[in-house]
DNA sequence: TCTGGGGTCCTAGGACCC
DNA sequence: TCTGGGGTCCTAGGACCC
């Protein structure tokens, strides 16, 4: 049974978002920031036009366009607005899986003969999101996600590309693998050495070969070059619970004093405790991530015999965890992460009830459940002086990073 | 003023038990 | 005394996504 699979990808989403909600920044390029060390997010397509780029630092956009303006990310009015937009896709069908902020998939092969077809239902959403909140979105159309979200990539902004089940070789032969979703730099570069430039030269190439060279990836890589993918669309709802919790923060200065470094500990140990007691989810293993001040990051973890989502417990883990092992640097991002979880809904009715609510009360609750908790208030731990940057970014490429081959 | 923060999945090696 | 193998859990790190 062949489907029919939208991918919808709102346009320099937190950008337009910021332009729509102060007309003053409409036409003008713009970039949105976190507070801190921190780069760009999300630029206009005006600040596009003169080369900002996400992930870029501050000092380097400003570079690029002089008069740029710096607007600092709002989550909430982030998360409204997605947890919106969702409410209309959910009129065309419940198969709607929310794949990111401003991102998600959406099955329509059963709404196509109450609406006729997935190109009137794309079309009705663009007029849809535009007239209310003024804003575009790139779509595609295709017979599965995989080539939903390469055709949606294709057109940009406020693009509409249909790839049909008899077009997908011929496309395929022409586009790089890197355009597709699953291939990074590094499996990019490796596919290089093999000669595959190509999604073409990658599905002619022996599955034998990739196998031994990936592993399971292999096969999926393979598949990948053929247009295969028979992933169904999860709405939200059947989606898998959460397998870890954590919070990470870049700090202001790198730091080496000892005391200093503890109370940032502290500070992430409650962030990530009361995250996880909201979600009624214990974490029976607690992580610590440290980045150097050369960017040097590494991970040391803990298992306890029992689960816990205590930020006192879940610090004096981290805390026991710093001490098996000597820091040979400056500290510049320190995190704190609980997996290994285990979910204590019996113990906790109000999470059960919250989450039937959340079932009952639709795509609101669904996204801010999701991605709903950026917004995180510190109570008791307030002489911090840096809270770090908050804003997730709906697309983050690492532009500067230097990658080591291993072989 | 170089380089964020939230996740998932896979691999590989070692400990430990039967 | 020696010689395996399977299974599971744990740890560290890497690749990928937004």
């Amino acid at each position: 049974m062949p489907r029919t699979i939208i991918h919808i990808d709102m346009n320099a989403f937190f950008a337009s978002v910021e332009q729509q909600s102060n007309p003053e920044l409409r036409g003008k390029p713009i970039a949105v920031i976190g507070s801190g060390r921190t780069v760009v997010t999300t630029s206009s397509y005006e600040a596009r036009a003169f080369g900002v780029k996400t992930g870029m630092n501050t000092w380097e956009a400003r570079q690029k366009c002089p008069h740029l303006i710096f607007v600092v990310g709002d989550n909430r009015k982030y998360t409204h607005t997605s947890s919106e937009i969702v409410r209309i896709f959910l009129e065309y069908t419940p198969l709607v899986e929310v794949f990111s902020i401003d991102e998600a998939f959406l099955d329509v092969t059963g709404s196509l003969r109450l609406f006729g077809s997935a190109e009137r239902i794309a079309y009705l959403i663009k007029a849809r999101i535009r007239h209310s909140f003024g804003l575009t979105c790139s779509i595609g159309i295709a017979p599965n996600k995989l080539l939903a979200k390469l055709a949606s990539e294709m057109q940009k902004p406020d693009g509409l590309t249909v790839i049909r089940p008899e077009e997908v070789s011929p496309v395929l032969e022409r586009v790089p693998i890197e355009e597709l979703c699953g291939i990074g730099s590094r499996t990019h570069r490796q596919l290089a050495l093999f000669g595959i430039r190509s999604c073409g030269d990658l599905g002619r190439f022996p599955v034998e070969i990739l196998r031994r060279k990936f592993g399971v990836i292999g096969e999926r890589l393979h598949c990948m070059g053929l247009g295969i993918d028979d992933s169904p669309v999860v709405p939200v709802e059947e989606a898998e619970e959460v397998k870890s919790v954590g919070h990470s923060m870049t700090l202001e200065r790198d730091i080496k004093e000892r005391k200093d470094i503890l109370k940032y500990l502290l500070q992430l140990s409650e962030m990530v405790g009361r995250r996880a007691r909201r979600y009624g989810v214990a974490g029976k293993t607690v992580h610590l991530t440290v980045r150097y001040a050369d960017f040097t990051t590494f991970g040391r973890q803990q298992t306890r015999k029992t689960p816990t989502s205590n930020s006192e417990e879940i610090y004096a883990e981290v805390v026991a965890i710093l001490g098996s092992f000597v820091l040979t640097q400056p500290v510049r991002l320190l995190g704190v992460r609980i997996t290994n979880l285990c979910y204590q809904r019996e113990q906790l009715p109000l999470f059960a009830e919250e989450r039937k609510k959340a079932l009952a009360t639709g795509a609101m609750d669904l996204v801010n459940n999701k991605f709903g908790d950026f917004t995180v208030t510190f109570g008791s731990i307030l002489d911090n002086e840096e809270k770090g940057s908050h804003v997730i970014s709906p697309a983050w490429r690492p532009s500067g990073i230097r990658n080591v081959d291993v072989k």
